[in-house]
DNA sequence: ACCTGAACACCGTTCAAGT
DNA sequence: ACCTGAACACCGTTCAAGT
């Protein structure tokens, strides 16, 4: 059935979508793949090293050019289109897993201190909006209607 | 045995520094305690509480005022103090618990934008470098002596 | 190569009952 | 008010065995 490590990637990103983060397990994986939870293991190591696998899939596609202003968007967009993906993303950077080729892309676009203080930013704020859009939804907290203008703000104040 | 809700916050962080934010169960901030896990959700709604609680505690001594520079220092000083200290404030200041006091007073000290920018970046960078030197200390990865440094060059992009 | 079945050592949380 | 004991519905991971 699930017979490449795309299939059980693929798999993971429905399941993340569908459930969020915080149920996204190996065995809700495995079940959404029509397979027994120890067969994931034979594609992947772990589950630290799928999520690795997902964050490089979220950021696949982001095309990094000189405008940073753009890609920092791009970037956004890219995990605001999976539910909790800048928080795969945030967990999967700090373990130095499956975004080093974007952190290297934006290094050789800028100063490699900016690019470093863009990346924290863009995926901080990123992940702060999504768990602030989930809190408003449950009725937790009151909507921010200034996320995205505050994105741009922030942006400005580190590519002055 | 453990009376207080300050009781139990202080357990848990004694068993986040143990043992790291992965192995700190409510059953074993149990144990540290001497209790039954069922006797932690007298104090305590649910574990995500505990960890805005805890936040809360690692950021409460940070002497906010209008040298951002120092004041962003004291912060990274203080999530320092505690294995994983960062990662616990970054979750829990997503779901807006434990630290809308330091952001409010950093707000209150600087512009508004600079004072989230700034936050997000001194939580993000010293997420990123716990995490790395844990995994440096694994040997996953190779040590990183550039990471105070790097903080420092970050900063001065931010506050310019 | 890819998967099953069964097991191991855990989780967070609830709830009646005790003191 | 604070805690115990027991239970419920889960986890990640390993490993022998099947095809």
């Amino acid at each position: 059935m699930a017979n490449t490590v795309d299939d059980v990637v693929s798999g993971a990103l429905r399941v993340l979508d569908a459930y969020g983060l915080e149920f996204s397990s190996m065995r809700r994986v495995a079940a959404e793949l029509g397979v027994q939870p120890s067969a994931l293991y034979h594609h992947v190591a772990d589950k630290q090293t799928l999520l690795g696998l997902m964050a490089a899939r979220i950021v696949a596609d982001v095309h990094v050019d000189a405008d940073l202003h753009a890609t920092a968007h791009r970037l956004r967009a890219a995990m605001e289109s999976v539910r909790d993906g800048a928080e795969v993303v945030a967990t999967a950077s700090a373990f130095r897993l499956g975004v080093s080729d974007l952190q290297a892309a934006l290094a050789a676009r800028s100063d490699p201190d900016v690019a470093r203080t863009l990346f924290l930013y863009v995926v901080g704020h990123t992940q702060a909006s999504q768990l602030h859009r989930q809190a408003a939804g449950l009725g937790i907290v009151d909507p921010d209607p200034d996320l995205d203008a505050s994105f741009d703000r922030g942006l400005d104040i580190i590519l002055r």
